[in-house]
DNA sequence: GCCGTTTTCGGCCCGACTGTTTTCAGTCG
């Protein structure tokens, strides 16, 4: 047979980071060096959070510096990159028993008792493993007791009850339940979310939170008796944890009164920011953990002294507030959501740091339904809501006809819906005149401003004519269909609407669904440099299960000089609250104000629509 | 396996809790 070579399709980094992960994991059960499987680990994840494509980029013989990824790791990026296969892991699977990874699941069982239950009893899958400790065959390995059977077996019920990782609005209820609760115990001053919540990440795993008390027994005993606890996981004295029914684990640390300073940079995390700052404390001859500062031992004395040689207490210092324990390393605060050791530190260290946009900087929001298509309430609901919240401006961005699952609107019910917003905003002047309504700001009122969610259609083009858009005050874009096509179709498609001198802003650019759909196959470089020439903000939508755009992939459109919108993408009134979850990606993708087009003035907002149709009309 | 304005070798975060033990190992965050 003739040998065609053909490119083997190309890895994902999601797909290199898994394999990546999975070698971690499989030299761990052999018993491989700590820090070698650590190393695996480690570079996966930096795999999986870079925003460029990496197999593509080592296939064209351009491969990036990663951080984490030195030669051995680059050498066998390069091979699944070129051949779609890696010999070493291959060699690895074939070694090492499949069921054995899904061992190292079950909590409280780690590489050392996965390696001791198949040496000893054989065990290679979560079944056997369940069967054995039914069987009270565990029992009989050394090292092992009646008790770790117990906790074995509710490990593996917990592993199959466990919901998967949060999105934020889950996790947001929970967390204001339980502060509100452990704020009532008797000698409770302070409860304070910490983790990856409190970082802003798109899901949430465990829950951490922090509390000041003078009665560490009472609030203990209290947390593990909380309403809703399926287990308590640990009491100590200075922590304990537990695991709400068909819900997440919950830990409860609890800090010395005005030391907080290092406990909530600790608890916030991340890890990796924290070994960061470690470093940074070593070098200055401190060791640094939740409980502060310890002053490191001088070098051990060479000459023996006499038995009246008495050892002192290191030094400790402690924070009440990370401000202070921030500048004992001679750094700025850094803000949460950049905690990620993704440049902060270097930032903090050279004053570079950005200073985050808030919710406070947002003048209004780009793109919201009503149920003249698929919202929940009326045109005037969402206004009025959108009015109270202090804002100039929302627009109303119904869909577009084609978008028939969805009701979008025919050009007659756009005329229609265009009367309705001019009625509203009617009354609003003379509600505003009356001195009957809030006015956002001293110059500027609440105005209802109408647009829609126009629809890219598979064929690239719009699914309404130029002479239609022209009459809107602001169109966002978006893709909802054919999102199977290539990555040159679907860019072209993206291309265009960035190109139309009547679209403004790009919605939920990467439709991708938290935990549930990757991001379309888009050219990404390409779109983000079309964009930032033309001028078209792309959109960072703050629905929790969209954030879309997601922190890195915005963080890169920023570098390429694009302009960004955080909008709710509302479909009732309660959803206005998706803003605070678009702030919140932002800031971790280190957003400032003049970065966002909807931190501007109602004003400046028409300015710069129009700015954008004339420009490009202009150019032909 | 990665990394280096004090290192190309020798480090790689620290501490609480739990369980099986008479001083510690494994796991977790």
């Amino acid at each position: 047979m003739p040998e065609a070579e053909v490119d083997p399709p190309l890895l994902s980094n999601a797909d290199l980071a898994t394999i990546f992960h999975e070698i971690g994991d499989m030299l761990e059960v052999k018993g491989e060096l700590v820090f070698k499987t650590v190393a695996y680990h480690r570079a996966a994840d930096a795999i999986a959070h870079e925003p460029v494509e990496l197999a593509r980029l080592y296939r064209e013989g351009n491969p990036p510096k990663v951080a984490g990824v030195g030669q051995a790791i680059s050498d066998k990026l390069a091979e699944l990159s070129r051949t779609g296969r890696l010999d070493f892991y291959d060699r690895l699977v074939a070694e090492v028993p499949a069921g054995l990874l899904g061992l190292l699941r079950v909590p409280g069982v780690g590489p050392k008792t996965v390696r001791i239950l198949y040496e000893s009893l054989g065990i290679d899958g979560l079944d056997e493993l369940r069967r054995a400790a039914q069987a009270g065959r565990l029992r009989t390995v050394k090292g092992l007791s009646e008790k770790t059977e117990a906790s074995i077996l509710a490990g593996i019920a917990s592993l199959e009850t466990r919901s998967n990782r949060m999105l934020l609005g889950v996790a947001e209820a929970l967390v204001d339940g339980l502060v509100a609760e452990l704020s009532t115990i008797p000698g409770v001053s302070r409860v304070e979310p910490a983790g990856s919540y409190r970082r802003r990440r798109e899901t949430i795993g465990d829950l951490d939170l922090l509390a000041e008390t003078t009665d560490a027994g009472v609030l203990v005993q209290h947390f593990s008796g909380l309403p809703g606890v399926e287990r308590v996981l640990g009491a100590g004295a200075h922590k304990a944890a537990i695991r709400l029914s068909g819900g997440p684990q919950v830990d409860l640390m609890i800090m010395p009164p005005g030391e907080a300073g290092t406990y909530l940079i600790h608890f916030t995390g991340s890890k990796d920011h924290n070994i960061r700052l470690l470093g940074i404390a070593r070098e200055r001859g401190w060791s640094l953990s939740e409980k502060g500062y310890l002053r490191l031992a001088e070098e051990a004395e060479p000459v023996i002294r006499g038995t009246d040689a008495r050892s002192t207490a290191p030094e400790l210092r402690t924070f009440s507030t990370e401000e202070e324990a921030y500048a004992f390393l001679g750094l700025p605060f850094i803000e949460p959501e950049l905690r990620e050791d993704r440049g902060e530190i270097e930032a903090a260290q050279a004053g570079t740091l950005p200073s985050l946009i808030r919710l406070v900087d947002l003048r209004g929001d780009l793109h919201s339904h009503s149920d003249w298509s698929d919202g929940v309430h009326s045109i005037e609901q969402m206004a009025e809501a959108a009015r109270a919240r202090g804002h100039a401006y929302q627009v109303l961005t119904d869909h577009t006809r084609s978008l028939a699952i969805a009701r979008g609107l025919t050009p007659d019910r756009v005329r229609l819906q265009r009367a309705v917003v001019a009625q509203l905003n009617t009354r609003f002047e003379r509600e505003e005149a009356d001195g009957r309504a809030p006015a956002a700001t001293p110059d500027e009122g609440f105005r209802l401003l109408h647009g829609c969610e126009l629809e890219i259609r598979a064929d690239a083009t719009l699914d309404y004519d130029d002479d239609l858009l022209a009459q809107y005050d602001v169109v966002v874009a978006s893709v909802h269909v054919g999102r199977s096509q290539t990555r040159e179709q679907l860019t072209q498609r993206v291309l265009a609407a960035i190109r139309s001198p009547y679209v403004d802003v790009i919605a939920h650019p990467a439709g991708r669904k938290v935990q549930g759909r990757d991001d379309l196959n888009l050219d990404w470089d390409l779109v983000f440099a079309e964009a930032a020439r033309t001028g078209t903000a792309l959109e960072m939508n703050g629905s929790d299960h969209r954030l879309d755009l997601a922190d890195q992939r915005a963080r890169r459109a920023i570098a390429t000089g694009c302009l960004l919108a955080l909008d709710s993408d509302a479909h009732r009134i309660e959803e206005f609250r998706h803003l605070e979850w678009a702030v919140g990606q932002a800031r971790r993708a280190w957003v400032e104000p003049a970065m966002v087009l909807n931190t501007r003035s109602r004003a400046e907002l028409l300015a710069w629509v129009a700015g954008k149709a004339t420009r490009l009309a202009a150019r032909g």
